[in-house]
DNA sequence: CTTTATAGCGACCGATCGATCGGACTCTAT
DNA sequence: ATAGAGTCCGATCGATCGGTCGCTATAAAG
């Protein structure tokens, strides 16, 4: 039989990867990680099954793989935008103002792809579950620092308990979240960024978003 | 072959099919509501999988059954506890406070059933998701009456967003949901509830309103 | 050119999915 | 006593699940 797609080449083979994983982010997004099947991944990119498993050898270990690419496509979308405020409350807001925005623009069709994959993980083991947890710890302990950096600064009261404001801050972003997903109530994204503004008062006079272009903060990889 | 089980009135269908609520219930709660899977209940059953689905004729059929059983539950474990309050704050404040016990409690053994669901069904459609999102436009509307009744007697500010603040309220309760069951943190109920008292200041004894209307938000101090 | 590594295919596996069917059985109503 | 309704089972259906196997064709290495 005439093969339909004749090319092989290891390049083509990374190519091919990729498109796997690109499309396996954007469903899963929309089904769950363990939605995601074998057989609808494969047909989808005109693959056959054992084609399309043998870049990965078991499913998990391609859940693993889309996990660590949403990573990476929050830190573009999320992180970087942010990372060059002053740290302290001016980049929690920031940080903040990017997240929502990253909902607003459906970066991922499905919502925030970590807060879907945590709630679908809730009660489960095993290593993907495993890897959310490390990555939502990562994602909280850096809001935790830079809250830290607010209090001795001054921005926040001193007796500020880091993780409660992360606590409450989390519960905005997950409260915008789920009304936008269930409802597409966009206007939404308002009311989650007055309750940021409550939550996180702008700090006084401080220049809004001095550009410096020297100072890069912690650059990002949450794993 | 002997028959197992020889009894099949109709009393005893009835008791069976509460059985298979009452399990489903306990299930769908862990592994979702797309998770059940008939064969699964019917062994954990001693049913056949025709048995148990000819209660309820379809798997569909049998998630809202389960659904509105979960609602006669949270109505149970949530509403009536609270029900005799105080309208306004104190009635608020008691119902988030019965909220929480019920997480920490683990009525449902997967967290609160509903925001599981609802994360479950984020992107699909059909008459699950419709179900869902009317049951939680009611626990919405619900809570905004209070607020609005706290509003008018003074207990909040009179310019207070009824929908604001069941924004918020819901943020923070999604918050507790999503750590307790991603890090198992008991710790994290202590912060709810501190969340809520600064969103829902305590009324004083008194019915009167000693809080000047006009100023925004619950309170002036962030954590 | 020859050899080796590997990308990808097609066929196939056992398991499980939701669902259907006919029939055996028990209760209830007449 | 008998008819009807309803409960539940065992067998079975087609579809799909994740995964394996042997194979071919090609690219890369020698």
């Amino acid at each position: 039989m005439a093969p339909v797609s004749p090319r092989r080449s290891v390049a083509e083979a990374r190519r091919t990867r990729e498109r796997i994983i690109e499309h396996s982010v954007a469903l899963a997004s929309l089904e769950g990680l363990e939605g995601l099947t074998i057989g609808r991944l494969a047909s989808d990119l005109g693959l056959s099954k054992s084609g399309l498993l043998g870049h990965f050898g078991t499913k998990e270990a391609l859940q693993l793989a889309v996990l660590e690419r949403a990573a990476v496509i929050f830190d573009r979308e999320v992180w970087r935008p942010a990372a060059d405020a002053e740290p302290g409350v001016t980049r929690l807001r920031a940080v903040c103002a990017t997240w929502i925005s990253y909902l607003e623009r459906g970066v991922f069709p499905g919502g925030c792809f970590f807060v879907s994959a945590t709630f679908e993980y809730d009660g489960r083991g095993g290593p993907v579950r495993d890897l959310l947890r490390r990555q939502f710890g990562a994602w909280r302990s850096r809001l935790a620092a830079d809250v830290r950096v607010a209090a001795g600064r001054g921005e926040l009261p001193s007796d500020t308990d880091p993780e409660q404001v992360v606590f409450e801050l989390n519960g905005i972003l997950m409260s915008l979240n789920h009304t936008i997903q269930l409802y597409g109530d966009t206007g939404a994204a308002a009311r989650a960024r007055r309750a940021v503004d409550r939550l996180l008062p702008s700090p006084p006079s401080a220049p809004v978003a001095p550009r410096r272009p020297g100072e890069r903060g912690a650059s990002p990889k949450p794993a």
